[in-house]
DNA sequence: AAGAAACCGAACAATTTGTTTATAATTTTA
DNA sequence: TAAAATTATAAACAAATTGTTCGGTTTCTT
């Protein structure tokens, strides 16, 4: 890839990021962003066809990794719910490594996007899941019991961002298990 | 009220609720609403500041009654969760009763927005709620069951929606108590 | 070195916002 | 009913922002 790209792209990038961490979305202007980023307006506009495209854009760079599966999480186990905790498990990890860049898109305004598109990965993730036998009182419609397990998940997450990430990934998946068995 | 108040103030929820079933809300200018409420651009500022304001006002108003104590639920009850499970339930009902105009709401570009008041309002009914003594496996932060415990009942709420209100209220009452303890 | 690709920045029209003005219509009150 | 107070109005306005265009410059590739 040409250099330049490479490098208004990162100037873009590393200013929009910043500004995600002073501002509101809404609030942050096109013209912030080339200030900050120091390149020409029409350059902005030869790299992302709206400020939304680039929020986009930035979410997908950050979700490149924390998804895939990941080292021992291939191995085939006979519990089927083995593989999908320890998928969570590598996530909680993810984030926590990468925490500061996640606790900005975690504050910006549109979080919601960011939300919505993490909670659909999980949701594929986690489409096996089955509720465990026995421990609950009645029968649960399938997708009922899917979506909830998710949501308490992504909760759990977005708990876990509100308190600064003060807990262990291990704390966190404690609470997590306790709430839904 | 002064009629002329109340006429206009009407008119811009009116045209304001029209155009929320047809844009996204960021899409919507003040200059669209006062077009279609038919008023000067300066009427819409001696009423609103902003149009954020306009959106609060409007959650107030098509909300107004869902979330007040009713009824039975206001006698005072050595249990403390009675009076809460009541409240829930009278919500659950009254978006039973008001379905269709509950569906429109809720399944329009901007829900979320509408999702996310409704979940605050929850959380203010909920602020009390602690986490059932002895029927989880371990202790948990206060805020973190308390948010898990809404984030439930939201999206016990939102699947109900999504299946067109099939089952009945104590039906989903029943998988959410399931879920929650 | 030459051509291609990317960048620049300045200018531009078009929207949108929120304020201000002077005037007209409506409601309240005395 | 008449005067006083309140509300609505249109039009004009500055300021901010958006997205485009264009001629010229720098940087990369070959």
């Amino acid at each position: 890839m040409d250099r330049r790209i490479k490098k208004t792209r990162d100037a873009i990038f590393t200013a929009f990021e910043e500004l995600l961490a002073e501002k509101r979305y809404e609030q942050i202007t096109v013209s912030d962003i080339i200030d900050r980023a120091n390149i020409g307006r029409s350059t902005f506009y030869a790299h992302f066809e709206t400020k939304d495209a680039l929020f986009m854009a930035t979410c997908d760079e950050l979700f490149a990794h924390i998804f895939e599966p990941h080292g021992r999480e291939h191995s085939h186990d006979f519990s089927e719910d083995h593989g999908l905790r320890a998928r969570l498990t590598h996530i909680l990890y993810h984030l926590k490594d990468d925490r500061d860049r996640y606790t900005r898109i975690f504050s910006c305004e549109s979080a919601d996007l960011f939300w919505s598109y993490f909670k659909k990965q999980v949701a594929v993730i986690a489409a096996q899941k089955k509720a465990p036998a026995g421990s609950l009182p009645q029968e649960l419609p399938e997708d009922f019991y899917i979506n909830f397990y998710c949501s308490a998940f992504m909760e759990a997450v977005k708990w876990w961002f509100g308190t600064g990430l003060t807990a262990t990934p291990e704390e966190l998946e404690g609470y997590f298990e306790a709430v839904t068995g």
